[in-house]
DNA sequence: CTGTTAGCGCTTTCAA
DNA sequence: TTGAAAGCGCTAACAG
């Protein structure tokens, strides 16, 4: 039905290559020539495939994004930023779905390889995914938020080390000192790097970590309000909760609110990601922002310029700063939103 | 590097198309050599170049997703179920974000094809799409959430009439009268079609709108905090507010919260999609639930149908269902979450 | 049951 | 400056 590269060859009363030549500028071809092909080209709509190109060039000018669950509200703005620079250098992206699945993920690492995908953004969530990269024939590879330990390849990850400790730091700086801190899953080492922050601001203010004020929610909002439950429904509760993201902060709103305490006067609450909604909520959550789309959007350039051959033989890795972003539901802050 | 048929063909001492009809089950193949040729895959790790598969059989088994913006809360859903039932079948999927620009879109468009997709899942913003999506060489096409006037396709939408009906007849029910409207923006079909299922249900009760309680606040938090502002500061302000989605109940949220205004004591709020944290404010916020992990589950599911010939010629149209939600905000509801 | 022969639509030497 | 020819990796007649 659409026509090929002969029809526009016979079209124009040339061969080929000709037409290859002219159409992709490769090689000499006589300006009057050219002009027949572009015209003849112009006239048969036609657009060369991207399939056989790809099977010749070997680059089918596509790229994987797997991340955990495009639904959770962390990872979009990862997604858009990928998008977006990948398709500025005209390349495509396949999204994948891996529910932090090492099954689903070598699955469709497999899946992607069969495909000839350029390069991979991986959000990776099982450390295996690490070697298993490794050895795999990708020509590029790019991780984000998470370096599985092994991995040779270039990496854009956030200081979530620092991210907490300034919150935590802007926390004793309003006068708390019964801080406590609500983390992700054990063994995740997002969640340990915060928590590592929260217990470096506490030290540097010459502060003993309650051991009962550090409690794992999961990294989901049922998580949070469970922590936040046990907290705050303690008799020495806490002044001052640090989640390591929203949605377990916002858990701990919630159960603030149940048990009758208000936030910021009572309980002051700061969470981590800032969500598109945490500036929504009443009250308007304090937080720390992740450049989120910065990440996705450098990861995928990175990724490019490695396969464009603009990039050193050995692993980069970017470390983004993370930011705190003050709002009401630790007191002094400012409005949100 | 990888392996190729041929050297599948050589280490098993048969014929390329021997192999071929081994490993695809097309035609016959004795058992013995069957059996030598899946060894000599193996073997080599061999694995089909989807590309060449494609180029010969004008299939890509792979399906784009036109939305507006993947970071909108309400795209990823839908995103996620396209994926699911895609990946099921064996197809992958292109994440394209227009922005609602029809430049975009066209681009997107003009990419995909030339890229060979096998079908669209299309959740249209420009009306101008309809027309071009008719003519242009897409073996299928499904819309989500609208159907562009003059579209001759499959489409999976939601009755937004009978959801915001419903939801009023709610607040109705509960005693109010003077019930508000935030709509989205002018000229969207489905901000009227919510609008009209509020003055629906208003008829029904035997009332009659009062113009001043109709606003727009174009689908955002900001539009829908500006419309609160006004409803609620206004001598004869409403009893209660339907806004036509989520982010804009939000606004009407804060907007109430800085007027000082108690929900759901002094005034009630419903929303509409159903957001992931819509039972995570505070107060939970009622509001009508979309099934949008089932329209991109059901609209991959039609396309695949269609693509498999198992679909009959015409289009078909399928009406999801919306649910309401009864959470806090408007008073007698259950807990939320 | 299996091998031979053609392509799919394009790029790319290699000659002319 | 252009054309002829080969080939990317696979599938699909068509013989045998």
């Amino acid at each position: 039905m659409a026509a090929t590269i002969r029809d526009v060859a016979r079209a124009a009363g040339v061969s080929q290559s000709t037409v290859s030549r002219a159409l992709n500028g490769s090689g000499y071809v006589s300006p009057a020539t050219r002009a027949r092909v572009l015209a003849a080209a112009a006239q048969l709509h036609f657009r060369p495939s991207h399939v056989a190109r790809s099977l010749v060039s070997k680059a089918t000018h596509t790229l994987g994004l797997l991340l955990p669950d495009i639904t959770n509200p962390f990872f979009p703005a990862i997604a858009r930023g990928v998008e977006d620079a990948a398709a500025r250098a005209g390349y495509a992206v396949i999204l994948c779905n891996t529910d932090r699945d090492p099954a689903h993920e070598e699955h469709y690492l497999a899946i992607l390889r069969q495909r000839q995908v350029d390069g991979l953004v991986l959000i990776a969530s099982s450390a295996a995914v690490g070697h298993r990269i490794a050895r795999a024939d990708f020509p590029a590879v790019v991780f984000v938020d998470r370096v599985p330990p092994g991995a040779e390849a270039d990496a854009v990850v956030v200081d979530n080390r620092e991210g907490v400790r300034t919150a935590t730091r802007h926390l004793l700086g309003l006068g708390h000192r019964r801080i406590a801190f609500v983390g992700g899953s054990a063994g995740s080492g997002t969640s340990e790097d915060r928590l590592a922050g929260y217990l470096a601001a506490l030290a540097e203010a010459g502060l003993n970590p309650d051991p009962g004020h550090i409690r794992a929610g999961d990294f989901t909002y049922d998580g949070g309000y469970a922590a936040g439950r046990a907290l705050l429904g303690s008799p020495d509760r806490p002044t001052a909760v640090v989640a390591a993201n929203d949605l377990m902060a916002i858990g701990v709103l919630r159960a603030a609110a149940e048990l009758g305490l208000r936030v910021p006067d009572d309980v002051a609450v700061v969470g981590y990601d800032d969500i598109p909604l945490a500036g929504m909520l009443n009250p308007p959550l304090t937080t720390v922002a992740q450049p989120t789309y910065e990440m996705g959007e450098r990861a995928a350039r990175m990724l490019l310029e490695r396969l464009a051959g603009k990039a050193p033989p050995e692993p980069r890795r970017v470390v983004l700063p993370a930011r705190l972003v003050v709002r009401r539901s630790c007191g002094a802050g400012r409005d949100g939103q």
